[in-house]
RNA sequence: GCCCGAGUGGUGGAAUUGGUAGACACGAAGGACUUAAAAUCCUUUGACCAUUGCGGUCGUGCCGGUUCGAGUCCGGCCUCGGGUACCA
């Protein structure tokens, strides 16, 4: 008899639901506590082993924080708006809504059984119109919002128009708003239609004409974190460059405040430096350039001012508005072919070719304003329209771009810039440029012998001074795409009227996703709700026929947890005054680029405008690792090559006493083996084709007095030591007929076990099912029945068992190696797999899965309980009170684990737990003063395991609603100390002293000691180091 | 190219501030119990040398440094993983 885990945790479970021990309110009695888990996307797949890793992980810190006396919030939900659902629509028809139902109850099933702490009263989806109501809601707050960048915050629009209408915009310094001067006068003698255009240009969600990422094959836009090396993330399709009115967030005005937001949460380095990389701020200044002979100016951003002494030429991107205006007629084709060759370049063909040069000269000049020289300004891809001003000055001895384009157009290169203490070298030798921000100014005017940063703020001060420059700040960072031509995603609470977007009135909302006949664009290639009857607003406006992308509904969703039944608002003061934000946030890194920038942003713009209370959503972020796959592998046999190989392997070096020959030719013929001495002739093959030779083959032996063996490939595997023996036979002269069984192979696969020498030459590895594997062996019978083509399969076995190879790669379908935690379940229970997830190692750390180490955390569960129960399962636990010693093992184990949990170090928790019971195990102790704050302590583990004990130690309240046990430090005070004793700081051998002796008194005995004087024999003592606790070393 | 992170037994990993390297677990080998299997228990398990017992030498990717003492700190390199890519 044993432990029943999955009687137990059935129970638990239902306990747990019907009792909804996890439902939490606000009790301002109690510290809050806010564990999240980054909500998934429930795919068709179900989870597999990597997704649970993060949940079990803030699970096991939540029901811990629970039983220090905090009010846990610990909620679930679904972003259950996504591409998957749609595509799948797409092909089948099936309603998005009817999938996404479907895989959300499938993950549900999954993650109740592996007996997580979540509040499910307060799930979310962000395709339930409840929720979405407030997606479109804090749309419309953008909408009617601007940056205002003396406050430094989001405010109200109506503001702003009161502002125009009194003293047009002259006064006011906005994000955006890049639009000419007007008074107060001219705003108000603008039409309704005229006052919305330049409105526009200060929303936070505003409509814009821009290039887009287009995706013709999902046909529809994408944000720049959703595409990567010119392909989308979700389905690898290829993405165009477009231009196209779309919905955009301002994020960027936002970018200080999301760049030194970081500095003050507890996040890894390595996502706010992607972040950081992100937002991309770089410091500079902008400078204009004349162009003699035309009235156009060229407006150029430089991180180096310093440098302007040294710029040489210019380029413009191609798509620039100046290029139309100054290319001289005589290079217009030229310039035009150029522009067009780059506009059909996909963005995929621009970043192959990134090390190639090209450009055209446009027959232009410009003056370097510094230098009074006139210029050539060319146009190049290497410049890009949406960063700085989409033109450069070319410096080309100091940055490595302009460098390689200066030297394949042969343009001058001017040093600038020397090293300290080194003297001007000529730039005609120089193989790459000296791009470098240390240095000193040189054949550079008035900035000569200037550090380079004391150069850029001379340049800018006097560039400023002669209104040729500013200095100016540049974010690599880009407003946010946020329309998508899609059908599963939240409507725009918007219509048209004279082509300009309103807002719906907000008792419209939710604006609910209407019924199409097809998720597709129209034949117009409007996107799938134009097809929706009656699309328009009761008035007759046309609605929006875009929606909003994925991050619309997950970039405020922790905050609707809080209160997430609302009907009236958002989610209530009262709330969020009490929840806050985030405590502790987990989930993948992948997101680092996208949900979370933008729920930093979404955050930020609800806490400008007075909704949320902190300023950062996610305190403190823990990004787990992935967990790859380990496929398992078996080897296809190709049955000649092995008959070969294995036959070589005996007859070569003269192993049967004569000596063969590999791959005999005798003019036209060609055997396998031959031996000369003995005349013997052997062909491995096919029975098909043997029976074609065997004649020939017999005629050409008879002739030349030979002997002939056909073997066919059958026999080798089936019955080698016949075939030996046949070989044998010969040699001695014997005879045997040429065939022996005539059984064909046919088609059959044959694989080899992965030690059998010479697998490599003769066998092609295979990914197998891993579930037909265990500990590496493979269930050869289940193989059988896997597949059709396999039913007739021959194994090669080594110790009579097939073993299989085996790699580590990502988890996927198609490498037949995703571990899905149902099975697990079933053969282990869920704490086990909850504790083995932890075991497995750090975190944050990358791993494989390998599932030969679970049964170390199965013994370790069910030698748990054995500590509770004798061998016949009945339930013996002591009144008898603990030995000092026991209660050491115990509070030893409370220090290491509670320290291990504050610090996410699982793992090593897992192991203070295996020890304790090791050790309780070897002292035979069951007594209840030790099991009973033993039992929780384990709980945030093994909640089951636990809640059962609890309750046979005789307790009616759960487990989850303890306190956790109290450490007593006196149990750890140690009276003695085992001093590892080093000569030379090599260890030698252990004393015991007592912990309080004096370190003088330690350095006395040990020099005077036996074990000692080996050691120092003939030696002299230089010096002693004793360090309390620790360690002594004695140096000779 | 640039910016991060990581390299420790056959494997996953431990070593929290510079102080006994390899905890814990898997796997492997041997043994006990059993008609047998499962389960359980015991012993060994970094490498090399020695082996009757003792014991010794080397060892945390590589080279060098600081220190009484380095997996841990410093300098240089190598390999792998992640991010990013004409960002001026």
């Amino acid at each position: 008899m044993d432990y029943n885990f999955s009687e137990v945790e059935m129970k638990w479970q239902n306990y747990w639901r019907h009792h909804k021990i996890y439902q939490v309110d606000i009790d301002p009695a109690k510290p809050k506590f806010y564990v999240l888990d980054m909500f998934p996307y429930p795919s068709g797949a179900g989870l597999h082993v990597g997704h649970p890793l993060g949940y079990i992980a803030s699970d096991i810190y939540a029901r811990y924080k629970r039983l220090k006396g905090f009010n846990v919030l610990h909620p679930m939900g679904y972003d259950a708006y996504g591409l998957p659902a749609e595509q799948y629509a797409i092909q089948t028809g099936t309603h998005p809504a009817v999938t996404t139902e479907k895989n959300i109850a499938r993950y549900r099933e999954q993650l109740d059984k592996i007996g997580f702490s979540f509040d499910w009263d307060r799930e979310v989806r962000t395709s339930d119109s409840a929720y979405y109501k407030w997606t479109q809601w804090t749309f419309m707050q953008l909408f009617q919002s601007w940056y205002n960048k003396r406050s430094n915050k989001a405010e109200s629009i109506d503001g702003l128009i009161n502002i125009f209408k009194s003293s047009g915009n002259t006064a006011v310094d906005a994000s955006g708003g890049d639009i000419e001067i007007f008074s107060a006068t001219q705003w108000n003698a603008m039409t309704e239609k005229q006052q919305q255009e330049v409105l526009m240009h200060y929303r936070l969600a505003y409509l814009a004409d821009t290039i887009v990422n287009w995706c013709p094959a999902l046909g529809t836009v994408l944000a720049n974190d959703e595409v990567s090396e010119g392909l989308s993330v979700r389905g690898a399709h290829p993405v165009e460059r477009k231009s196209m009115k779309q919905w955009l967030l301002r994020i960027t005005a936002y970018a200080d405040r999301l760049l030194t937001g970081l500095e003050n949460i507890d996040w890894s380095e390595s996502i706010k430096d992607i972040q950081r990389n992100w937002i991309g701020k770089s410091v500079g200044g902008s400078l204009r350039f004349e162009v003699p002979g035309s009235n156009e100016i060229i407006e150029v951003f430089t991180t180096r001012p310093d440098t302007i002494f040294g710029a040489t030429f210019m380029v413009l991107a191609p798509e620039h508005d100046l290029v139309e205006k100054i290319t001289s007629s005589n290079h217009r084709e030229e310039v035009a072919h150029y522009v067009q060759r780059t506009k059909n370049r996909s963005e995929r063909e621009r970043m192959a070719e990134v090390k190639k040069v090209s450009g055209v000269f446009t027959g232009a000049y410009a003056i370097n304003p510094f230098t009074n020289t006139k210029i050539p300004v060319w146009i190049a891809d290497y410049v890009l329209m949406g960063y700085g001003t989409g033109a450069i000055m070319a410096v080309p001895a100091h940055d490595s771009r302009d460098f390689a384009f200066a030297r394949h157009y042969n343009l001058p290169v001017i040093q600038v810039i020397k090293q300290k203490n080194e003297g001007p070298v000529d730039p005609s030798e120089w193989e790459t440029s000296y791009d470098s921000k240390e240095g000193i100014a040189m054949n550079s005017g008035f900035i000569n012998g200037m550090e380079v940063k004391e150069a850029i703020k001379a340049v800018v001060y006097e560039a400023e001074k002669r209104i040729i420059g500013t200095a100016r700040t540049n974010f690599r960072l880009r407003d946010a795409i946020f329309s998508r031509q899609r059908y599963w995603g939240e409507p725009f609470p918007v219509f048209y009227k004279d082509g300009m977007p309103y807002l719906l009135d907000e008792s419209n909302l939710p604006l609910a996703l209407p019924p199409v006949d097809a998720f597709l664009p129209t034949e117009t290639g409007e996107p799938p709700l134009a097809r929706a009857i009656n699309w328009k607003t009761a008035d007759g406006y046309p609605l929006e026929t875009n929606t909003m992308p994925g991050f619309a509904g997950s970039s405020g969703y922790y905050l609707r947890y809080m209160d997430p039944n609302n009907t009236e608002v958002y989610f209530s003061q009262e709330a969020v005054n009490y929840w806050e934000n985030v405590d502790l946030y987990i989930g993948g890194a992948e997101h680092a680029t996208g949900h979370l920038i933008y729920a930093r942003f979404w955050n930020m713009f609800l806490f400008d405008i007075g909704l949320a209370v902190k300023e950062e959503p996610f305190k403190k972020l823990i990004n787990q690792g992935m967990i790859q796959g380990r496929s398992s592998m078996v080897y296809r046999v190709n049955a000649e090559k092995m008959a070969e190989y294995m036959l070589w392997e005996e007859l070569k070096e003269r192993k049967l006493g004569v000596s063969f020959q590999k791959d005999f030719r005798d003019g036209s013929r060609k055997f396998d083996f031959f031996c000369e001495e003995a005349g013997i002739v052997i062909e491995v093959n096919k029975l098909k084709w043997l029976e074609k030779l065997a004649h020939p083959y017999l005629d050409y032996c008879s002739e030349k007095g030979y002997r002939l063996l056909l073997i066919p490939l059958r026999d080798f595997i089936d019955d080698f030591e016949n075939v030996l023996q046949r070989i044998k036979t010969l040699i001695k002269g014997g005879e045997v007929p040429v065939f022996v069984a005539k059984k064909p192979l046919l088609n059959i696969p044959v694989f080899v076990s992965k030690n059998i020498p010479g697998r490599e030459y003769f066998s092609d590895p295979i990914h197998v099912d891993i579930s037909l594997v265990r500990n590496d062996i493979l269930d050869t019978e289940g193989f059988k029945q896997w597949q059709p083509h396999l039913a007739e399969s021959l194994f090669i076995k080594e110790n009579g068992r097939y073993v299989c190879g085996s790699e580590v790669e990502k988890m996927s379908k198609s490498k037949y190696n995703v571990q899905n935690p149902d099975e697990l379940i079933e053969r282990y229970g869920a704490d086990t797999l909850r504790m083995y997830e932890m075991f497995l190692g750090p975190l944050e750390q990358s791993k494989p899965w390998d599932t030969q180490g679970i049964e170390g955390v199965f013994r370790f569960i069910r030698k748990f309980w054995r500590l509770f129960n004798n061998e016949q399962n009945v339930f013996r636990v002591s009144n008898e009170t603990a030995s000092t010693e026991e209660l050491k093992v115990l509070h030893k184990t409370i220090d290491k684990v509670e320290g291990d949990i504050e610090r996410f170090s699982f793992n090593t928790a897992v192991s203070a737990l295996m020890i304790c019971v090791n050790e309780l195990t070897e002292l035979k102790c069951n007594k209840r003063e030790v099991l009973e704050p033993l039992t929780v302590l384990i709980s945030p583990f093994a909640p089951h395991l636990a809640e059962e004990l609890w309750q046979l130690l005789g307790h009616e309240v759960s487990v989850v609603k303890q306190i956790f046990p109290e450490l007593k430090k006196d149990y750890l005070v140690e009276s003695t100390i085992v001093y590892p004793v080093s000569f030379n700081g090599k260890t030698r051998y252990k004393v015991e002293f007592p912990a309080d002796l004096p370190v003088n008194e330690i350095e006395k005995l040990v020099l005077q000691s036996e074990e000692a004087q080996k050691w120092i024999e003939g030696k002299q003592i230089r010096k002693i180091i004793v360090v309390p606790q620790r360690i002594i070393n004695v140096v000779v």
